[in-house]
Order: C-alpha cells, then structure tokens, then sequence
DNA sequence: GTCCGTATCATACAAACGTATGAATGATAC
DNA sequence: GTATCATTCATACGTTTGTATGATACGGAC
C-alpha cells in the first residue's frame, strides 16, 4: 500500500525517477494501452513489480508522468506571458515560449494528443495546462483591447485564434511534414515558422501595430 | 483468406457495414488498443469470427473505417474549396465546409487524433486527407497573392495558419469546453465561432478585404 | 434433387496483460 | 549483535486479447 513519497533526495537517478523517464518516453512513443508495464520496467532496468509498488498501479504511473511532463510547460509559458508590459509583446512571448517548448519537449505532443483524442473527461493536468496558458493568453488580449491595440471581439475566442497557431505547428508537426511538405528540422525553418505565425496573429487580432518598428522584428 | 468485395448492393446493413460503423463508434470512443474484437462485433450484432472473416484482421477492419470516414471529408472539401471563383471566398468556403464537416462527424475527431498522436508513419488515408486538404488551401492562396489580394510569404505557412483554425477548433473542442469555457453546443455558439475564425484569417492574411460586403455575409 | 461458394456460428488456443504474493535484500537505529 | 523499515525480486494467478479451426446454414446453378 501506499506509494512512498519520502525520499532522500538521491544523487543518481532512483527506480521511481526512471520509471517515469521510461514511462513518459513509451507512454507518448506507443499510448498508454500499447504500452505495457514489462516495457516500462524493462526500459528503466526496473523490476516487473516496481510501478505497482511505487505509483499504486499503471494508471498511477501514468497520471504521475503527465503532471511531471506538463507542469514545467505552465511555468515556462507563465513566465515567458508575464515578462512584457505591454500586451502585444506578452502575446509575441507566450506565442515563442509555448512554440519552443514544445520543440524542446518533443514527448509532450504524444502526450497531450492521446488525451485530446479520448472522450471521457481530462486529467487534471492536462485540465490544469490549458486552463492556465488559455488563461494568460485571454487575459492579455483584454488588456490590448482596453488599451485599443486589439480589435474587439469574445477574447476568449481570439486567445483560441492565437493558441491554434503554436498547437497546430507543434501538435500535427509530424502530418505537416509527411503530408504538407513542411520541414521544422533546421533552426532557420523554425525561425521562419514562428515569425510567420507571429506576423499573422499580430494581423489578425487587428492591432494596427507600432507602425514603423514592424518588419524589423528580427 | 481475401475479404470479400463482391457485394450485391444489399438493402438493409450487412455484417460488413455493421462492422464499420461499430468500428468508427467505438474506435473513436476508446482509441483503437482500447477497443476490443469483441465489443465490436457484439455492437454490430456479429459474430466473433467475423471481423477476422470480412477484413482479415483487427487492423484491417481499422484501416477501412478509417478511409470511409475521411473520404467524404475530402470530398465535401474540395468541392466547397472549388465552389468559389475569388481566392478569398474559396478560402471562406473551405474554412466553412471544414468546420461544419467536422461537426457534423464527431468521431472524426478521435479517428484522426489517436493517428497524429502515434509516433510512427501516417497510414495512408490520413495522409491522403490531410495532403488533400491542405493542397486545396495552399493553391487558393497562390492564386490570392497572384492576384494581390492575399499578403505575401511561404503560401504553405499560411495555409497552415489558415487550416489552424478550423483544425483547432474542432479537434481540442473538448478541451475548449472544459478547460477554456467556450461552447460549441448550440447553432448560435458556432454561428459567433465561425465568423471570429474568418475573420481572423481574412486579416492574418492582410487581404484588404471587400471593403463593404463583410458582416452581410450570413 | 446435387453441388458449390459465401457467410455465420460456437469454440479452442496460445500469448500477453495488470496485478498480487511472499520471500530476499539492504540500509539504518538501537 | 538484533530489529525495523523500505525496497527489490521471482513467480504465480486469473483475465482478456486476437486469431484459427471446423462445423453448420443459406442460396443460386445446373
């Protein structure tokens, strides 16, 4: 019983840290049902009993790896969202954040998408994830329309229009490149990717801009 | 061995066609691991065998119902994307026709997402679809910037900024309903949805628009 | 009638699954 | 030393899985 939480902050990776290294990796590399916990604990030089032991049960294990997989991804948007005054730029900086996180963390695509792709209700953290980036995004787009930078509209449904951009460049990024020919390979691709995203959102959500100093945004 | 495809245009649902749609219901409810032979052919009212016998495999019967979903997704598609002569209207009617099709096939939702979400080649139908799709878009693009009525830049890029939104809209719809308060239950909810989304393309893509007809548009 | 190909049926089978169990192991406290 | 604890281990159990098999039923051709 009961999955031990106390622990004595060891020096090299213990069963349980690579449990969830392992589970995370086949978790988005198979789906939870295609993945079984011979693979995991064979994967992480673990015994067949392990994730039983140390997270209750495979579903356990599974819930731990999403909230370990997602919650640096809320830090790193929040903190990215929160670091420009002004609206526009706080939307450019989620937009880049979100963007590259996901590039960074290419497992959490996998992840996210099987949860996305199943009918019953989320998991709490995923739940948590997008409530908290959809939330930033929405609140920075009421304070560009207060200040008249952003056109006018439910700004609910204009965070959706902005979000879509880096969600679909990173969560169908394998169909982009299989089927529409859009490589995200080199550093210049993803350059122009994201510029191209960030020119059209700042088009779309109307702002006439800082008239001169577009363009030069590189 | 080999599945039958002789068929005498039967009047009331065959085992085959009872078998996909059991397939397309519960694959998509529960993602295609998840969802046993038995609780297929048990839905259609089918034998055990019969799945084995008409597709040859559990995976067979998978990849059928995956190309009899997409195909008239492609289809309905295409023909709006051509219905229009000016580059803009096409890409209005695609966005338009996208939306409403995916509406109203909700278990397309889930079929594509489980494959987006695996790490390994696209099967055939989704690639077909998805190439398809965004074929159409990128080419009422080009046409749009030849005519200088569509900004300039990477006309894929764009079509991906574009195909975003609809895609977004529908695919992550159930996370837009529990985590980001937006509903798409009634005829008025997507009515507002789909207009934010137009018009957000039509000025993500600095089309200086038809000055005068817009907001008529219902 | 017989023959024949298609289809449905009940049943069997081996494999893989998640989990439970109880014995070893190793470190720390006394 | 012994006792105590968390952890690791080998193994077993009962289910469920996809598929294979062989018998049976049906419907037209002749």
């Amino acid at each position: 019983m009961g999955a031990g939480s106390v622990r004595a902050a060891g020096k090299e990776p213990t069963t349980r840290e690579a449990l969830l290294e392992a589970g995370r990796e086949l978790f988005a590399a198979a789906g939870y049902h295609a993945t079984s916990i011979r693979s995991i604990t064979g994967s992480a030089g673990a015994n067949l009993g392990a994730v039983t032991y140390h997270f209750g049960s495979k579903e356990g294990l599974y819930h731990a790896v999403l909230e370990n997989a997602l919650a640096p991804f809320r830090r790193v948007v929040r903190v990215a969202a929160e670091s420009r005054t002004a609206p526009l730029e706080g939307i450019e900086a989620f937009l880049r954040a979100f963007f590259q996180h996901l590039l960074d963390h290419p497992e959490l695509r996998a992840l996210m998408l099987e949860q996305l792709a199943s009918e019953g209700p989320l998991p709490e953290p995923v739940k948590r994830t997008f409530r908290s980036n959809f939330g930033l995004l929405r609140k920075l787009i009421e304070a560009g329309q207060e200040e008249g930078t952003i056109c006018g509209g439910d700004p609910r449904l204009l965070a959706v229009a902005v979000a879509a951009q880096p969600a679909v460049l990173n969560l169908l990024r394998p169909v982009l490149e299989q089927a529409g020919g859009i490589s995200t390979a080199s550093r210049e691709d993803r350059e122009v990717i994201i510029e191209n995203a960030i020119r059209f959102v700042r088009a779309g959500l109307g702002a006439p801009g800082p008239s001169s100093d577009r363009e030069a945004v590189r």
